[in-house]
RNA sequence: GGUCCCAUCGUCUAGCGGCCUAGGACGCUGGCCUCUCACGCCGGAGACACGGGUUCGAUUCCCGUUGGGACCA
């Protein structure tokens, strides 16, 4: 078996976009499976929108997701980033497209992107299809003043099959196709040119790519050919889409994997969903990352667009978050209240305790957000009361039951689950009242809300000192 | 406009001619559990776009229509 190069070329113009990421996961997961190379290429020819910060973005999401890369660009110690940047090989763009023009297989062009706008128009109002007319092709003197772009000298006979790995044989007629520029005037290749010339001087063995290129793909091969190169495998996904089946963009919401970060999604869930969206294995939902890469074969990936559903996305994160080792959610957790201020200056809680903590809030949280909201109430020295749960639930006929439950949990010790349980039994048995009676106002009492982990947990992660202070205030309050 | 791609529940999908009275998952929903909310468990509603063929038999193969999408831009 010859050896699996693939690549992953994003445009370094701004965020790491949800759906390059799940054309970058499937090209890893391609790599890993049949223990090949995973090529990382920054395609940063378009100069006006290309940024080093874009690239750092792409670079630490890639990490962030586990997506490690055997070649590509490396940030140096002073943040600049080389090696594998489209803009580090115009030496060899050049080479080629000198080649193809010694060689009689591209020509100058000298016509003004005005002209060509011109008869573009003409040809479609004559219901012709838009091609150049190949005006300048048997132009043998340069045309003062005017800078030349190099056109490919495309063939107009028979047809170009595209061998798609998904989609089968796809057939072009290469009449269809037009004579495309491959350098511009300002001496930078254009995509399809340096996207050939660097898949070939990469030795890429498959093209795995968003099948928004499957109808570049037959210039691409005839560029192959020209020169004097077979074409590599491809295999064009199908597109992700927003809820209204359109392109998947910032009107649908978060797509960029920053926005996730933030949001407190963890990356396996992220890696999960988006290995679901085109690609399945029988019916199994849950992968682990060893099994996506054991499972993964482009054969399975379907040919259809999918619609992006943030709803499944949070099912798995929900599920992540569960198996997910109680220490490591307590790091993310800590890292997030600490971005938010609320642990400053040095106000560390203990890590045995906040771990605690974590554990009791884990069930029901779908978001490292979402947890480290509900870690509030045991982190900061006051709560705030809702309104309607404090009318609802601290109604002044609870403040004399609240009294005597505080000089009970008063004896307790030590402060654990099981002993504040048997407490609140005691007491619940003596009154003859249920057990939500009594919970549902010191839960508000202490979180200020009706909403939280079980209520004897509650108790005993807070803390005997706080917990009472609470309730104390609690029935102040219900007065 | 031309070219190309695509089409199973609202969504992600299984299905590669009979195993399908179409399976799973998210979401929705009824119930159970229960100190709240969740989790969990049990149940429910919910799809083969349409029309022609091919075949003893089509969700599955072919053609067309319709509808989406992409590229040329």
């Amino acid at each position: 078996m010859s050896t699996v190069r693939v690549r992953f070329a994003p445009s370094p113009t701004g965020a790491l976009h949800i759906g390059g990421v799940r054309t970058a996961l499937f090209n890893w997961l391609f790599a890993r499976h049949h223990k090949g190379a995973f090529i990382l290429r920054i395609e940063d020819t378009d100069q006006a929108r290309s940024t080093d910060e874009s690239i750092r973005i792409i670079i630490n999401g890639m990490k962030w997701l586990g997506m490690d890369w055997d070649e590509g660009p490396a940030v140096m110690p002073d943040g600049a980033v080389k090696g594998y940047r489209q803009t580090e090989r115009m030496d060899i763009y050049r080479e080629h497209a000198d080649r193809l023009l010694k060689e009689g297989k591209a020509y100058y062009c000298y016509c003004s992107p005005e002209e060509l706008d011109t008869r573009r128009k003409a040809a479609m109002a004559a219901g012709k299809p838009p091609k150049y007319d190949r005006t300048c092709l048997s132009r043998k003197e340069p045309v003062a003043g005017r800078t030349p772009v190099l056109r490919f000298h495309s063939s107009d006979e028979g047809q170009t099959v595209v061998r798609d790995l998904i989609r089968g044989a796809v057939t072009f007629e290469n009449q269809q196709l037009d004579d495309l520029i491959i350098m511009r005037s300002d001496g930078f290749p254009t995509y399809n040119f340096a996207v050939v010339v660097d898949d070939i001087t990469m030795k890429i063995s498959h093209v795995v790519r968003g099948d928004d290129h499957l109808n570049n793909t037959p210039r691409q091969i005839q560029i192959y050919r020209a020169l004097g190169h077979e074409a590599p495998e491809f295999a064009h996904l199908p597109m992700i889409l927003g809820s209204d089946k359109t392109k998947l963009s910032k009107r649908h919401g978060a797509t960029a994997v920053t926005e996730y970060i933030d949001l407190g999604y963890l990356p396996e869930a992220l890696v999960n969903y988006l290995a679901r969206l085109g690609w399945s294995h029988g019916d199994q939902e849950i992968f682990s990352r060893q099994e996506l890469v054991d499972q993964f074969s482009l054969e399975s990936v379907g040919k259809a667009p999918s619609v992006f559903n943030p709803d499944k996305l949070l099912w798995l994160n929900h599920h992540y978050i569960q198996q997910a080792d109680p220490g490591r959610l307590a790091e993310l957790v800590l890292e997030l209240l600490k971005k938010d201020g609320i642990l400053s200056g040095g106000k560390e809680p203990d890590r045995e305790w906040f771990r605690k903590l974590v554990k009791i809030l884990t069930e029901r949280s779908h978001t490292l957000v979402e947890m480290k909201t509900a870690s509030l109430p045991f982190l900061l020295d006051t709560v705030t009361l809702d309104e309607k749960a404090k009318a609802k639930h601290l109604t002044p006929d609870v403040g004399p039951l609240l009294a005597e439950l505080t000089a009970r949990l008063r004896q307790v010790d030590p402060f654990t689950h099981a002993e504040i349980e048997k407490e609140f039994n005691q007491l619940v048995a003596e009154k003859g009242i249920k057990l939500g009676k009594i919970a549902q106002p010191v839960r508000v009492a202490l979180t200020g809300g009706t909403v939280s982990p079980g209520i004897f947990e509650v108790l005993e992660v807070m803390g005997k000192e706080k917990a009472l202070k609470r309730i104390e205030f609690a029935i102040a309050a219900v007065k």
